[in-house]
DNA sequence: CTGAAAGCGCTTACAG
DNA sequence: CTGAAAGCGCTTACAG
């Protein structure tokens, strides 16, 4: 139960003053490397660690960023938090985990909080494009940046890039050799659906393809993607039906997938599938394993990190929100196979 | 751009000396209503808020603790930090998110930046329940307490009643009607695995009925579940099957379920099959939706809270590892219905 | 190359 | 009821 270490301590054992200890520290300062090497040893040797709440004090720097989320399941910001977090460790910046659930007054004492504890920056992780956290955020001047989320004018956000992921998708099935490709997603008021959409669009016209009817919206669950399964291959001959299927997520992928096997169909020769969102749990486990976009999100969240930390830091950042690129993970089920059968 | 107000700009303001502020301010000392209105007024009017590094700094307290975890894909951590970001967020503490990865050299960098930052207590959360993370914790004394995860001697631990949670499942297949019950589960090197196979055999053995067969460990994974509906369900006349299973985990059920649908057998029909986890994304999404077992993990994280609170307050906190029970979700894989046809 | 001193923004005995 | 002062553990001009 002895307090810990202080600077005075170390530099009082050392035979030097603080001031000497300090620089020799943070290995600052001009001294002969004995006196550095004498104070950094005793430091070791007590034990002795840093206390950022006095070092921040005078620095006006707290070492410490908060996360702001409203992502329950956590689907979304864990990635992005492990991201962030990994690019925060050797920078010695520490991350505040704040969940706001989608209750502005949770998420206004959060930002309170955020506000006493000198957080240096902030990252507002979301799971929707289309929408932000309600936080009186305007009111400060707290370096904010916004991953998978609106991002107000003159901020800086960091998205994945949907359009082109939907779109790297859908021209994967093309150049797998099929032809009409439906397109079943979430619902029409989601933001990333309606982007996706667009890929898969435009993905078909550069082709010169016309698509297998319109997006189907519907929910973001598995439900979805099985009803589906039955309506648009529960009937007609094999060539009324689509030849393949981009889907806007892993779960409706999934339960497409389950409930074309249901009808003693094939997934990828009777139809084939592509995801989006390489949840590993689902996109490894359907039959079979799914073919799928991944965002890319660890990346993201690292890139936010490391560029709210310049901006912490003053140096110049272009304002806006970047597009990140999505990640074609192929795996079975839109008939490409890694290895050719010997022939 | 102005540097947010102090406490002294406050105390300026309302004609008061900075002691005097910082007592109306906390609520504190004694003074006239009139002079604390006052200050409180001028704080509000000034946006002031309190710096809580200079106020850690003399009150040896910095309102922050450190959740260590190595749970990659969040499935147990994530409510556990819900539970435990909740019971922190009115109590005025902020939580730091630190994410070992299962790397004892990242644990040690992100356990010495926790000291850094002087975080008042620690809560350790694991996947696990045999595994601890690799920190030198011993050589410190912050408070510490252990969630889903091995708990040392004399420490304060906080896991699920896995054993009661299995025979809470059992008991309710028994309690359907069901008599020859199987046991599938992940691999017999984890802890929970082991306790699981207790509580089903302890069920079992409490109605006097013979377990269908040895647990059958293998992984935790749906293609587990899958391979077993195979073997269990396609061969042998009805009478030599098992008429329910109870599973380990909410994804050997539900490829457990998808085997059984495939064999063209009905659950609970033909088998009853009961989960564990509750992981809702898979649960309420299989063909029937799972009943199933949830560990209650946001209360596990929210009661670990609290108690690391007492504990950093000095209050007595008997060591040791609690176990919390678990609770029974009943959906509609087992044949329960919650109404009864009318007839 | 090294040290004495001021100061970061608070809280809290101590005095009155 | 209120204030002057010390001090929490650091860093950093300023001087030498």
């Amino acid at each position: 139960m002895t307090p810990r270490a202080t600077i005075k301590d170390v530099a009082t054992v050392a035979g030097v003053s603080v001031a000497t200890a300090s620089r020799a520290l943070n290995d600052t300062g001009r001294m002969s490397q004995a006196t550095r090497d004498r104070v950094q040893s005793v430091a070791l040797e007590l034990g002795y660690r840093r206390n950022s709440m006095a070092r921040g004090l005078v620095q006006r720097r707290s070492f410490t960023i908060g996360l702001l989320t409203n992502d329950t399941y956590g689907r979304f910001t864990l990635p992005v938090a492990a991201g962030l977090s990994e690019a925060m460790v050797d920078r010695g910046v520490s991350v505040f985990l704040a969940s706001t659930q989608d209750d502005p007054a949770l998420a206004r004492l959060t930002f309170e909080a955020m506000q006493e504890k000198c957080v240096d920056g902030l990252v507002i992780a979301n799971r929707r494009l289309d929408r932000g956290i309600e936080i009186p955020t305007t009111a400060t001047n707290i370096p904010t940046v916004y991953v998978m989320s609106a991002c107000p004018e003159g901020a800086i956000g960091f998205n994945p890039d949907d359009v082109d992921g939907a779109r790297v998708a859908t021209q994967h099935l093309i150049d797998s050799g099929h032809r009409t490709i439906a397109h079943i997603t979430g619902p029409e008021a989601f933001a990333s659906s309606r982007y996706r959409v667009q890929g898969w669009q435009s993905a078909l016209a550069g082709a010169g393809l016309t698509p297998w009817g319109p997006a189907i919206y519907g929910t973001w669950a598995e439900a979805h993607g099985f009803e589906m399964a039955k309506r648009l291959m529960g009937a007609g001959s094999a060539t009324e039906r689509p030849d393949a299927v981009f889907c806007g997520n892993d779960q409706i992928a999934r339960g497409f997938i389950d409930g074309v096997t249901q009808l003693g169909l094939e997934v990828p020769g009777d139809v084939a599938v592509v995801g989006f969102d390489n949840w590993e749990i689902f996109a490894a486990a359907t039959r079979p394993p799914l073919t799928t976009i991944d965002m890319g999100l660890i990346e993201l969240g690292r890139r936010a990190g490391v560029t709210l930390l310049d901006k912490i830091d003053g140096k110049p950042v272009t304002p806006g929100l970047r597009h990140l690129p999505c990640d074609l993970v192929i795996r079975e089920s839109c008939g490409a196979r890694r290895l050719a059968p010997a022939s």
